[in-house]
DNA sequence: GTGCTATCTTGTCAACGGCAAGATTGGGTC
DNA sequence: GACCCAATCTTGCCGTTGACAAGATAGCAC
């Protein structure tokens, strides 16, 4: 193992976003993810400050892949929200960091930005702002009950069908 | 201050639904709990076992009142939609670990109960399951995203009420 | 090869959660 | 009223953590 790791970043998201899928945000260790990463316990924070850095780094991530998820999906508002409840089952650790602003540098400037850039992925999709509001709202609710298991059943997308086509409908 | 408490336990759960409020999950401190109740760093365990039991207490006070918020607004689903809103806005600090099962003892037959509870005072509401499950997402994930900042604006209900009604029609 | 800067390490500190063992209290029993 | 007992709370301790400071190392431009 060399002195320097060589994309400690990148391996530390990534570690930290499977630490909050498995245990939580409060259950993640910057000195756990160091251990993995085979670096020493401090070499963490020259790349994100301190624990909320960590996290405002996965939450930034979770905006720009969401974004893409979304355009990628189509114009289609149905689609767009199974895109976005799959997005949450897919990377629940991302999810999880997102929209909790006690977790994270809320005024990061990359954080904004894909931030907005998700907002505006998801206001192209609907007519007017209060459907896009509406819509965000029920993939949101069902994507967070789902994940807490309120809302279970043998497949994601099935259950969340009849649920979202009562909003999507023209 | 005799050595009794005396009702260390509520004095505990609305403190800790205060902290949680203010600063998340992530920003309790049991210490600190039991230095403004004026007790003793380990009494707290006593009563709560650890941080989660401490947490689950929050959530089972949370769903309980949710409960009754519920049954209070009536039969109509819209009504209730707001008043799970109101509910979220108006105790944050409980809404934020109700629905984390990684800070709760998700098995605490207590905990179990109360959303029993809340979902049967739920489920009365909607003339099927499928539109149940949908006016939770919708009512939810508003909430969610609302506290998060996602959705901001001057008054809660007037920005919930059209969201609300699109998934509330008859 | 020399200096510069980003990256990483070692060492340290206060705070925290959890556990064990003991002190105090109030209520029930005789 | 005296005694006992269970519930409640305290003191003391341990390992872990996040954060900070100061120094070591490596890659890179020139």
């Amino acid at each position: 193992m060399s002195y320097h790791h060589g994309d400690l970043r990148r391996a530390m998201t990534a570690a930290a976003a499977t630490a909050v899928a498995e245990r939580g945000p409060a259950g993640l260790s910057l000195r756990e993810l160091a251990r993995l990463a085979g670096v020493s316990h401090a070499a963490p924070a020259h790349h994100f400050g301190d624990k909320a850095g960590v996290l405002t780094a996965v939450a930034t991530e979770g905006f720009t892949l969401l974004a893409a998820t979304l355009k990628e999906a189509g114009d289609d508002l149905l689609a767009a929200g199974v895109a976005y409840v799959r997005f949450a089952v897919d990377h629940p650790g991302h999810f999880a960091v997102m929209f909790d602003r006690s977790l994270l540098h809320a005024d990061d400037a990359d954080l904004r930005e894909a931030e907005q850039a998700s907002s505006a992925a998801l206001a192209g999709l609907a007519p007017d702002a209060s459907a896009a509001r509406a819509a965000w709202s029920v993939a949101h609710g069902f994507a967070s009950l789902w994940l807490s298991g309120a809302i279970s059943g043998p497949d994601v997308v099935a259950a969340a069908e009849p649920v979202l086509r009562r909003v999507a409908l023209p």
